[in-house]
DNA sequence: CAACAGATATATCGCCCGCATGTTACGTCA
DNA sequence: TGACGTAACATGCGGGCGATATATCTGTTG
C-alpha cells in the first residue's frame, strides 16, 4: 500500500533533461503524477502527506504543494481533514473530460497548421511517416513514445501558452485511462493513421484539414474509451 | 462535483456566507486575485509572500499557496528566490487567451443547451430579460453583475466539471483586461445583446444557435481586445 | 443480550514560523 | 571607474502545534 520502494530523491532518470533548477516540489509532483497515471497508486486509495514525504524522503511541505497541483488537474481531491483521495476514473468522467479535449486540441491543431514554422512542418511530417511505419508493424511501445512526441509537437506548435497550459492538464487524467485501458481495445493501426492524418495535414499547412483530421481522431478515442465497458 | 467555491465578489463578507469554513488560503486567493483584477496591484510590481503576509494579516503558507493558484492561471510568475512578479498585460497575450476562451466557452454554451434543467433555462430566459433591460438603460455596474452571473450559469449548466475548471483560470486573465478597458471602448448595449443571445439560445435548447451566438459574442470581445490600443 | 448513545483516542490537515540557500544591490577599496 | 565582498532580502523547505473529523471504546438502556 505504501510505495516503500522509492528509489530516493534523487535523479528520476526518465528521458527527461535533468533540469537543474528542479525544485522538491517539481521533483514530488513528476513523481506522485507517474504513479497515479501508471496506477502504482490506485484510484480510491487515500493517502496522507505525512506518509508521503516519508516514503518519498522529503518534507511535507513539498508532497503538500505537489498534492494541490494534482488536486488543480483532478488526479486527487483532497478531503478537508481527512486525507487526499485518488480520483476514480469512470467512463461519464472521461467522456467529459474528451468533450474538452476535443475542443483544445482541435483548436492547437488548426494553430499549428497556420503558425508552425519549417522545421517543425518537416518534424510532423517525419513523425507522419514513422507513425504510419508504427501502424504496419504494431509497434505498441514505439507508438506510445511517438504519441508523446507528437503531442508535445503540436502544442508547440501552436503557439499559444493557454491552450498549453489546458492540454497539459487534461494528458495527465487522459494518459491514466489510456495506461489503463490500450491493451485491451486499441486498435493501433487505425489510431496511428489518424494521428499521421493531423501530422500531415499540420505538415501542409491545412488549417480546416487539421481540424477535421482532429476531430477524426478524437471520434476514434471517444469511441475506444466507450468500448472498455 | 468537486469543491464548489463561491467565489464572492469583493473582499469582505458579502450578504452571503454558507459556511464560515473557507479557509486562509481561500480567502487569501479570493483578496489576492480581486487586487490583482482590479490593478490595486499593477503589473510588473513584485511582490513578496512576507509583505503580503503581514498586509493580510495571516501567515506566509496561505499566501504561498494563494500566490501558486495565481501562478497556475497566469495572473502572476514566481521569479525564483526573487519575488512575484504580477504579470504583464499585452494584447497579443490577450488574444491567445480569447483563442482559448472562444473554445471552451462555445463548448459550454452548446452543452448548456443540451443539458440546462427547466430551472435553469429559466434562469436564462430572465437573465436575457435583465440583459435586455441593462442594454437600454446602459448600466454599467448593472452589466458587471449580470455577465458574472452570466459565466456562472453558463459553466453551471454545462455540467463538465474540467470546461468549468479551465473556464475559472481563463476568467481571471479575462477579467483583467476587461476591467482595465472597458470604460474606454466597450459598446454596451451591443454587448448586453450578444451576451442575451447566447441565453435565449440556452433556454430554448438551441445548441447549434447557442454555439453561433457565443461565437459572435466572442467576435465582438476580440474586436473590443483589439479597438483598446 | 443487543443496540445505541456518549466519551475518548487517533489520525490528518491547516497553519505558523524558523532555518538554509540563492539572488540582488550596494558600499568599499584599489 | 571597476571589481569584489558583504549585507539585505527573497523563496524553498522542514517540522511542530492545534483543530477537527473519524474510529474505537465504554457505559447505559430497552
Amino acid at each position: 500500500m505504501s510505495v516503500s520502494d522509492s528509489t530516493g530523491i534523487t535523479a528520476p532518470q526518465t528521458h527527461k533533461r535533468p533540469k537543474d533548477s528542479d525544485t522538491l516540489t517539481d521533483r514530488a509532483y513528476q513523481q506522485l503524477e507517474e504513479m497515479i497515471v501508471t496506477l502504482r497508486l490506485e484510484p480510491g486509495q487515500v493517502l496522507s502527506e505525512a506518509q508521503l514525504a516519508e516514503d518519498l524522503g522529503i518534507g511535507r511541505t513539498p508532497v503538500r504543494e505537489a498534492l494541490q497541483r494534482l488536486a488543480s488537474e483532478g488526479l486527487v481531491n483532497v478531503l478537508p481533514r481527512r486525507g487526499v483521495l485518488v480520483s476514480e476514473i469512470n467512463l461519464s468522467r472521461q467522456l467529459l473530460l474528451l468533450e474538452l479535449r476535443r475542443e483544445v486540441e482541435r483548436l492547437c491543431a488548426r494553430k499549428a497548421a497556420q503558425r508552425a514554422t519549417a522545421d517543425e512542418r518537416d518534424g510532423f511530417r517525419a513523425l507522419a511517416d514513422d507513425l504510419a511505419a508504427v501502424a504496419d508493424n504494431r509497434d505498441d511501445a514505439g507508438f506510445m513514445r511517438l504519441d508523446l512526441q507528437f503531442n508535445r509537437a503540436l502544442v508547440q506548435a501552436g503557439r499559444n501558452e493557454f491552450a498549453e497550459r489546458a492540454m497539459r492538464r487534461i494528458q495527465g487524467l487522459s494518459r491514466r485511462f489510456w495506461f489503463q485501458h490500450y491493451r485491451e481495445v486499441l486498435d493501433l493501426e487505425r489510431c496511428a493513421r489518424l494521428h499521421a492524418d493531423v501530422a500531415r495535414a499540420i505538415a501542409r499547412g491545412d488549417a480546416d484539414g487539421a481540424a477535421t483530421a482532429s476531430d477524426a481522431l478524437m471520434d476514434y478515442i471517444v469511441e475506444f474509451t466507450r468500448a472498455t465497458v
